[in-house]
RNA sequence: GGACGGGUAGCUUAGGUUGGCUGGAGCACCCGGCUGAUAACCGGGAGGUCGCAGGUUCAAAUCCUGCCUCGUCCA
């Protein structure tokens, strides 16, 4: 420890701005790790952002989060290692690529080379690497930045295909479909994000197709917005529970009747009850009503015979149920093409439906399918479709129909929805295991993890991981033309494969330890199956959510390096990410260590509300509300920002983020912050205090400096608390308000005057080792939050980093005490209201205060004379003088007993004389109403009485009664205090130094109050004055400040 | 359409699980005060259909039902 230096005015900056070097320089980051290497490591996992995107104001709040809590945990003396990590791989990248190469389709990017493609991606993802470490720094987010994990490392790929493996090997990994919506002019499919770019309102061709019984005369009707999906309908879904009509045409159609389509009279169809009316353009009977699953089961003709094999499935071209069908639009009756709907697919897949594409992955009919469609593009074939049926009278009517369609954001043309070829993790066999862990987590907020999650996880589904791109985790299977699968789960099986495809006549490259585990490099590797087939790598690449569902693991490059270092970091502690991750990242983590690990991933995670404009509209680039959070630090500072992102509201909350606020955070916490800690720094220099030479021990310390050791304390009890709950937002708020009020407005301000005394006082001694041991627990307190200003004061008061300290363990309580000075503060405020409400300045002192009813608060009554500017302040016991009671109803035991009649007992008890009542209950003969009143059925409380210049303090019986006559003495005293302020204000305005001395002069209009001789001395004493001169009734020169008081002119003036 | 969360003063919010006394606070505004105390502090004022409508209850911001609205995620 050392004697502080002077503090100095605050540029927190500056001050940031330099501490940043002094940590870098003195590696404080690798010394709070490595300080505590033999606790019990605390474990955190970082989500990895993605650098290929400028970092804004929601990075800064996830990151303070992270960050407030690994430093709170290594301060309480755990190990906690902070590893960085970058997510580089998927789409995003990709499409960046493509737009700045203007490369918009599949065929232009294999034109332009794959390797090369994939080199750009490589290259595009560090572009913003720079500007997220530098906002990390700055910010003084703690992470290992120089040894982080990165996705699109060998290393780390390699960890990801063991997994893969792992998967496979327990057949939790297959082949399937899934019905993604598919540009066939680029040849890909697109994610829901790029499909949100391109949808269009468009008009097009609707049909109602009459879809004939096998076993009956009537048709099912059913209605498609996509007659190119009608030669691929292998069923009919209807709702089981709705109600259906058979209806019988009557006549022919009116002349009104537009397109094409019709039906004979006599002709008999099947449709919804309630769309009947809408459907039907004919006069016609309803012949019989019944449930949807009446139909089930029937079997109907084949609109396009021979379009689609039936192959084995019973199923095909009958009526299905399907409990998701409804009567809002078509005919009740869902047409369904297996291939072409994901409803579909699903419905197919459970019943059995044969999955059999009627188109190819051009976009045109296979052949096959119908002499005038095979090989054209289905896009253009809906007149000729409608033409078709047409001629089998197939076709009951086409109607127009408006709708927002999704297109290809490149190219503008129509997406088709088709089931293209994917793998999947059978993420349905574990649901129960996903449950049971999730079970184990610990949410914040707990109903993410109970809601938004939870019902997620109730209706998992399997986990489409394949991509037809580029720039990803390629997926380790290779597969024979016959359906022989091998997964490769490391770079040495790889190798191995090859040597053993080749020693089978293959000629595969090279395959070296450190080879690119990269499309095109993998694909070029042909390998042999178990049966001698050649097979070839499944073209995909993984969903780069998988990448990061893997972080846990293959950050470490499990199981290839160290498999200890993993098992000392599985499972995490500690994850915090924004929600808009429940389905993200906190899904994927679990999803990966269930199914490789039989495991939960992550015990407590935090889960972020979003980040709003001061508008509380979203943060988004194309509106330009895009906080850029170096405004703030530039401004109040990177301690500003981040205290007030955590206390504007609960962490999951979303966040309205007001500049003003960070101002506002700045003004308050942090200049009164530095503003006490200057107070103490500067008289602790000024004295040579050193906190280590004087022992002064608690107890012989007065109770104001008791007080506020103790104040701290509870504060600090809570704040652990708080902490511990999650509310790091109340913790923060409190210790905001103790250092607003109790440290600066109350301790501090109480305690100027004992550090002006010159001489060496055991009062001042005790004063400054209380303020030296607040300062620095302050400051572990708000070290984890906002890192910056408090480490400047702990290390000037103590020689040693705040970050390094212990987190503090309360100490010093006495709550008695507390209380106590609560009510001595309560009492000012009261007196200054007493004031107030009878016209009686601040500044004239009154002669007399009684306090009534107050107990054990006599060592504050010089401090309390003094707040109230009383002379003479005495205990008053005579309660009644001043006082009287007040009997409230205690509404909460009075409902329970009175219930309805409670007005009647409350409008009496209002009535009754206070006294008496009192006098009556306590004997037990008091009733009302009928009912028997207890003590605990009111509350009795002291009051003062009207008519005197008093007043009762918050919260308690005890009254503050002032004297308010004013006499000849009373008067000078307070003109004097009134000149000595207006003096020191114009010493302030002048700039003198605090000890510099003044000549003053003082005019005195006529009609002031004779200003006393000891009155005089003190204004010159208080002012410093080395000369000074009263002039009562004089002419003071023009040139002289005045004031008023009570009316009349007081002038000096300041040399 | 579904799940989850929000809606309290001009703005930001506390309270809501456990129904009860006058719905607290901060910013901004007005008046007053205090200060060798800072962009600080203190007192007072103005500002509220606690989203709307029902219900339960002696009593609802709080519990229940429905609706409106905003947000997120999922269809």
């Amino acid at each position: 420890m050392a004697v502080p230096r002077a503090a100095g005015d605050l540029d927190p900056v500056a001050l940031e701005e330099s501490l940043i070097s002094t940590w870098q320089e003195e590696d404080t980051f690798g010394q709070q790790v490595n300080s505590r290497k033999d606790g019990k490591p605390f474990i955190f996992l970082e989500g990895p952002p993605t650098a290929n995107g400028k970092p804004g104001i929601h990075h800064v709040v996830a990151r303070t989060y992270k960050d407030l809590v690994c430093r709170w945990k290594a301060m309480e003396g755990h190990f906690v290692e902070r590893k960085g990590g970058w997510d580089t791989h998927g789409l995003p990248v990709e499409i960046e690529v493509q737009k700045r190469l203007d490369l918009m389709s599949n065929e232009a990017i294999e034109a332009f080379g794959m390797a090369e493609f994939n080199e750009e991606c490589r290259n595009s993802v560090w572009t913003y690497e720079q500007a997220w470490r530098e906002m990390t720094e700055r910010m003084a987010f703690w992470v290992d930045l120089d040894d982080p994990y990165v996705t699109l490392h060998n290393d780390y790929v390699e960890s990801c295909w063991w997994a893969l493996k792992q998967m496979f090997d327990k057949d939790l990994l297959f082949r399937g479909h899934k019905v993604l919506p598919y540009c066939p002019q680029t040849g890909t499919s697109y994610s829901s994000h790029e499909v949100a770019l391109g949808y269009k309102e468009v008009v097009e061709p609707s049909v109602y197709v009459k879809f004939k019984m096998v076993d009956d005369d009537a048709s099912v009707l059913a209605w498609t917005t996509t007659p190119w999906t009608l030669p691929g309908n292998v069923g009919l879904a209807v709702g089981p529970d709705v109600t259906y009509v058979r209806v019988r045409i009557d006549q022919p159609a009116g002349e009104n009747w537009e397109g094409r389509g019709g039906a004979n009279v006599g002709e008999e169809v099947i449709l919804a009850k309630d769309l009947f009316k809408e459907v039907i353009r004919h006069h016609a009977t309803i012949l019989e009503e019944f449930p949807g699953s009446d139909l089930v089961g029937k079997a109907y003709e084949p609109l396009f015979p021979g379009a689609v094999a039936r192959g084995d499935s019973q199923t095909a071209w009958t009526v299905l149920e399907a409990d998701w069908v409804t009567t809002t639009d078509g005919t009740g009756v869902v047409h369904t093409a297996v291939m072409y709907g994901e409803d579909d697919y699903n419905l197919g897949m459970e019943v059995g439906l044969p999955a059999q594409h009627t188109v190819g992955m051009d976009g045109a009919f296979l052949s096959g399918t119908h002499s005038e469609l095979d090989g054209r593009y289905v896009k253009e074939c809906d007149d000729t479709i409608m033409d078709i049926l047409m001629e089998s009278n197939l076709l009951y009517r086409e109607k127009e129909y408006a709708h927002e369609y999704p297109h290809c954001w490149r190219t503008d043309h129509p997406l088709l929805y088709y089931a293209m070829d994917s793998w999947f993790v059978r993420m349905t066999a574990v649901k129960e295991r996903l449950l049971e862990f999730n079970d184990q987590v610990e949410w914040a907020p707990d109903w993410v993890g109970e809601g938004r999650f939870g019902e997620w996880l109730r209706n998992v589904k399997d986990w489409a991981i394949s991509r037809e791109r580029y720039w990803g985790t390629p997926l380790p299977v290779w597969r024979s033309a016959s359906g022989e699968m091998k997964c490769v789960g490391s770079i040495a099986e790889l190798q191995e494969e090859v040597a053993k495809a080749n020693a089978a006549g293959q000629q595969n490259p090279e395959c070296p330890d450190d080879v690119d585990l990269h499309r095109p490099i993998v694909d070029d590797f042909i390998l042999v199956s178990d049966s001698g087939e050649v097979m070839h790598r499944e073209p995909f690449v993984m969903d780069c959510w998988f990448d990061s569902g893997c972080a846990s693991f293959a950050q470490w490059h499990h199981p290839f390096d160290d498999p200890e270092k993993f098992e000392n970091n599985f499972p995490i502690d500690y994850i915090c990410e924004g929600v808009d991750q429940t389905r993200g990242w906190f899904y994927t983590l679990l999803a990966v260590s269930t199914t490789v690990f039989d495991s939960i991933c992550y015990k407590r995670c935090l889960s972020l509300g979003l980040i709003l404009d001061a508008e509380g509209k979203k943060m988004s680039k194309s509106k330009g509300n895009i906080v850029d959070p170096w405004d703030h630090f530039n401004r109040e500072g990177a301690d500003a920002t981040r205290w007030y992102m955590v206390t504007a509201g609960a962490p999951w909350n979303p966040l309205k983020f007001d500049p003003n606020g960070v101002r506002e955070t700045y003004a308050k916490m942090f200049l009164t912050l530095w503003n006490c800690y200057k107070f103490h720094a500067d008289y602790a220099a000024l004295d040579n205090f050193d906190p280590e030479a004087n022992e002064c021990p608690v107890e012989n310390r007065s109770s104001l400096d008791r007080w506020i050791l103790s104040k701290l304390n509870s504060v600090a009890a809570d704040y652990h608390a708080q902490f511990e709950g999650w509310d790091f937002h109340k913790a923060c708020r409190d210790l905001e308000e103790f250092v607003v009020n109790d440290l600066s407005n109350w301790y501090v301000r109480r305690s100027r005057r004992r550090l002006w005394d010159e001489g060496d006082s055991t009062d001042k001694l005790a004063c400054q080792h209380t303020l030296h041991d607040v300062l620095t627990m302050l400051c572990r307190l708000i070290a984890p939050v906002s890192p910056f200003m408090v480490d400047v004061i702990h290390r000037n008061l103590t020689g040693q980093s705040a970050h390094l300290a212990d987190w503090p363990t309360p100490q010093h309580l006495d709550a008695e005490l507390e209380s106590r000075m609560q009510l001595v503060r309560n009492l000012a405020e009261a007196g200054r209201k007493v004031r107030v409400d009878n016209d009686h300045r601040q500044r004239l002192p009154c002669q007399t205060g009684w306090l009534v009813g107050a107990k054990n608060i006599d060592e504050f009554y010089p401090i309390l004379a003094e707040e109230i500017n009383v002379l003479d302040l005495q205990t008053e016991n005579d309660l009644d003088r001043f006082q009287r009671i007040e009997v409230a109803p205690n509404r909460k035991t009075l409902g329970r007993k009175c219930r309805q009649d409670l007005p009647k007992v409350m409008a009496a008890l209002a009535e009754a004389d206070p006294e008496a009542l009192w006098d009556d209950i306590q004997n037990g003969r008091c009733v009302i109403a009928g009912f028997e009143l207890e003590p605990i059925d009111v509350e009795v409380k002291r009051v003062e009485r009207e008519g005197f210049a008093a007043m009762t303090a918050e919260d308690s019986d005890v009254t503050l009664v002032l004297d308010m006559t004013v006499t000849g003495e009373l008067l000078s005293m307070g003109l004097a205090r009134e000149i000595i302020r207006r003096v020191q204000q114009k010493r302030k305005e002048l700039d003198l130094d605090v000890d510099a001395t003044i000549a003053l002069n003082v005019w005195l209009d006529e009609g002031n109050p004779e200003l006393l001789g000891g009155d005089w001395d003190h204004i010159v004493s208080e002012v410093r004055a080395k000369t000074a001169i009263l002039d009562q009734g004089g002419q003071a020169p023009e040139d002289a400040d005045s004031f008023d008081v009570d009316g009349i002119g007081v002038h000096f003036r300041v040399d």
